[in-house]
DNA sequence: TTAGGGTTAG
């Protein structure tokens, strides 16, 4: 820890320990909390509040809890990052708290919301003194994994400042709601009002066309993704750019896509066997589905049924039966489970 | 210096 030409002081640890919170590098955060002990600014206001943070994102509830009973002097930031584990206890300690801010209610809100208690959520909501656009963004995301768009479009209409989270969660809303068109204006609207776009969006707005099946508009998704300065290798974006072109028949898009993944898995082999089956190439299907196997990846319930399927689509009965029985005695499933 | 919101698929 240390550094030429000086010692870490209560400034040094923090954002170190920050880190290891967001990746939940436990054995490296305990040992930056040994050094920091060591250093003896253990104690300091931020250095605490940062290690209680790490804590309770690495689920060792119990050493935050310690950590944060043993504060003689806390801050609202402290009060806010204690994670107790269950929601009856954050409430309580949400009524205890001295100060609150709208962090400190944004953090109640979104555990109700996690526990699917939206009604409770929305009374806190309506309840607190001042909303930011977080609020309204950990609402709309409950209502829209409940399903209930109408609410999410309403609140969403509300908010003051839209970013690009809060567009990202309607848009994600509408489309894992079965509402892909809806998700689509939504998203066209954002890009008039100029907000860019991120990956999020994108791979929301990619399972929205999957859902269409529209092949002009796929096209259009593809070529704004090409032109951005999107990163198209990040695994899901990759994945979910090839698995729309499959699904809306742009093989040559989808193959392409796929021959540059650097690493591909089991979804996106099945999304392009399925897209190859479906837009009548059931040799190439077979074929991928070979290669696949080949290359060490273990075909489960969902892989068996696509090539399956494929097999049957394309009138290959030898081959249907042939991986029926490999399904059942060399990966030993069953057709019943 | 420390805290809070949004991704996807066979």
């Amino acid at each position: 820890m240390k550094r030429e030409g000086g010692v870490p002081d209560s400034y040094t640890y923090p954002p170190i320990i920050k880190a290891c919170s967001t990746q939940c590098e436990v054995s490296l955060g305990s040992a930056l909390h040994g050094s920091a002990l060591r250093c003896g600014v253990e104690g300091d206001l931020f250095v605490r509040t940062s290690l209680i943070d790490f804590y309770g994102n690495c689920k060792h509830i119990f050493s935050a809890r310690e950590l944060f009973d043993d504060m003689s002097d806390r801050n609202v930031v402290s009060w806010t990052v204690m994670d107790v584990g269950d929601l009856e206890e954050a409430k309580r300690l949400f009524n205890e708290m001295p100060q609150r801010n709208v962090a400190s209610w944004n953090a109640i809100i979104r555990g109700l919301v996690k526990m699917v208690d939206l009604k409770g959520a929305r009374r806190m909501f309506d309840e607190m003194p001042e909303r930011n656009v977080v609020s309204y963004t950990t609402m709309i995301d409950g209502y829209a994994k409940a399903g209930d768009m109408a609410s999410a479009r309403f609140l969403f209409e509300q908010v003051p400042q839209r970013d690009i989270f809060v567009w990202s969660a309607l848009i994600s809303g509408y489309a894992q709601s079965g509402q892909p068109n809806e998700a689509v204006k939504a998203f066209l609207e954002m890009d008039s009002r100029d907000v860019k776009p991120d990956e999020f969006v994108m791979v929301s707005l990619m399972s929205a066309c999957s859902q269409i099946g529209n092949l002009e508009l796929t096209k259009w998704v593809d070529s704004y993704v090409s032109r951005s300065t999107m990163d198209t290798q990040q695994p899901h974006v990759a994945a979910a750019l090839v698995d729309m072109n499959a699904k809306c028949g742009n093989m040559e898009q989808a193959t392409k896509l796929f021959e540059e993944m650097p690493k591909k898995d089991l979804i996106s082999y099945c999304s392009m066997i399925q897209g190859l089956s479906y837009h009548g190439h059931g040799n190439k299907a077979v074929d991928l589905f070979n290669k696949m196997i080949n290359g060490g990846l273990v075909p489960d319930e969902v892989a068996f049924t696509i090539i399956l399927s494929a097999c049957s689509h394309a009138g290959f009965v030898e081959e249907g039966r042939h991986y029926f029985e490999r399904m059942r005695y060399e990966y030993s499933f069953t057709s019943f489970s």
